[in-house]
DNA sequence: TCAAAAGTGTTATCATTACACCCATGG
DNA sequence: CCATGGGTGTAATGATAACACTTTTGA
């Protein structure tokens, strides 16, 4: 069967940039690697065509799935890549989504076509098809921006979490060295939506304090925050 | 001619955002009036089919010429929208892009085709069609946040302004009533963004200090900037 | 008693807010 | 000399950064 339009039409795909954080607090990002051509053997993010009738996020959300075996993810939208040049078959227009999740809740499958699915660390990323790389680099960048004014991240710790845990995810995102341990807890601390839940057993050393994340004082929190922004006015901070 | 392919295909449009601020620091938005079904006689955002050969930010650009007259833009891309019941004519994904435009610089064209072109205050709009409601209300959100901490805005006065008008575009674009004057201008000058280069003459009070943008200055700032938010790691502002 | 990691005290400095007040000009 | 905006002083309070220190546990 065939379709036919008075006018030609870019074809319209979406991708995934999918971080996960591994147990050795390693960012990584989930590829597959491509079996036809154009690009064939090379890496690439998960993607594909978007179907008639589902919206561009669902079309993503499947293409991951359906391409990694990779499921039940809060993906954004990140930008929409739709350069003439940009796939060697014709004009193709891609909606790249992203989103960060805890590594190890999301194992890869094998997926039924025996394609390779890995995760890989961005800092030794192989060289990816199209302009995925631009993509990543997009991707990367909306992430720790992002990170710094959303509670991004605790969903990738275990319901409950220590702050040293919390800090090294932060150190990790936003590929920092070491923060200032106390200044780190201070702040995080005043803000007021982590509850004390308990501590640690069994540790050989001093058994640390355990959160869990206040979904609610968060909620409570970003109300507020929203009227003083306004009453400030200018700001110039990220 | 006719153009066929193996799978549909959606429709790609691109639709454009453009916020004026008039003399009266009123914040308006530039609406076309349709001429044909779907929403014949309603208001829309500018905006149209991208064609095959051009990026999409052109494709924005171009519309918003034909159809306003407007050019010389500087447009970001906003969002893309693609919910399958968005057009009733069948599924059109549409990629928007939004600016920020001094109005008196950007007279609008009686478009060749005699279709109606206005500057609606963003208070006061009328229904507009498609998901354009929408489309404009992630744009004014996208606006305020922007605002904050970038220097847009600078664009929209003349050359050499006083810390009075830029005050008054700051209450203008965050829908505020009035900021307070010490404190904004204390903010303001301490980022070293701004230099002196004169004063009023011929006005019938205290002649004011003229300012105009440094640019280099603040491409300075905005770069060691990054390196301390590195450092400084969570925040949770925005 | 030691290693390991958790957790705290403190201080200098800077930023923010809120108010009240003074200044220069043309009419 | 007054109306009209432009422009400044200041003090209380809170946030930030930097560094060194104490505590608690299992081995």
């Amino acid at each position: 069967m065939a379709y036919t339009y008075e006018y030609p039409r870019p074809a319209l795909t979406v991708d995934c940039v999918i971080f996960g954080l591994d147990e050795s607090h390693q960012l990584k990002v989930l590829l597959i690697q491509r079996k036809n051509d154009p690009f064939a053997g090379r890496w690439a993010l998960p993607g594909g065509f978007v179907d008639m009738d589902e919206s561009l996020e669902a079309a993503a959300l499947r293409e991951l799935e359906e391409e990694t075996g990779v499921r039940d993810v809060f993906i954004e939208q990140l930008f929409t890549f739709g350069a003439p040049e940009r796939d060697p078959r014709g004009r193709v227009v891609s909606v790249a989504y992203y989103a960060l999740v805890n590594l190890s809740e999301h194992p890869v499958e094998a997926a039924s076509d025996a394609r390779r699915v890995e995760w890989f660390p961005v800092q030794e990323l192989p060289p990816l098809a199209f302009d995925h790389d631009k993509i990543l680099q997009m991707a990367t960048n909306r992430l720790r921006a992002k990170v710094r004014y959303q509670p991004i991240g605790f969903e990738l710790l275990p319901e409950q979490f220590t702050l040293s845990q919390l800090q090294q995810l932060y150190e990790t995102v936003l590929g920092v060295d070491e923060l200032n341990k106390r200044n780190f807890r201070t702040r995080i601390l005043k803000m007021g939506v982590l509850r004390e839940v308990g501590k640690q057993e069994n540790v050989a050393h001093r058994p640390a304090k355990l959160y869990s994340f206040d979904k609610e004082a968060y909620e409570q929190l970003f109300r507020e925050r929203y009227d003083d922004l306004l009453r400030r006015g200018v700001d110039f901070e990220i």
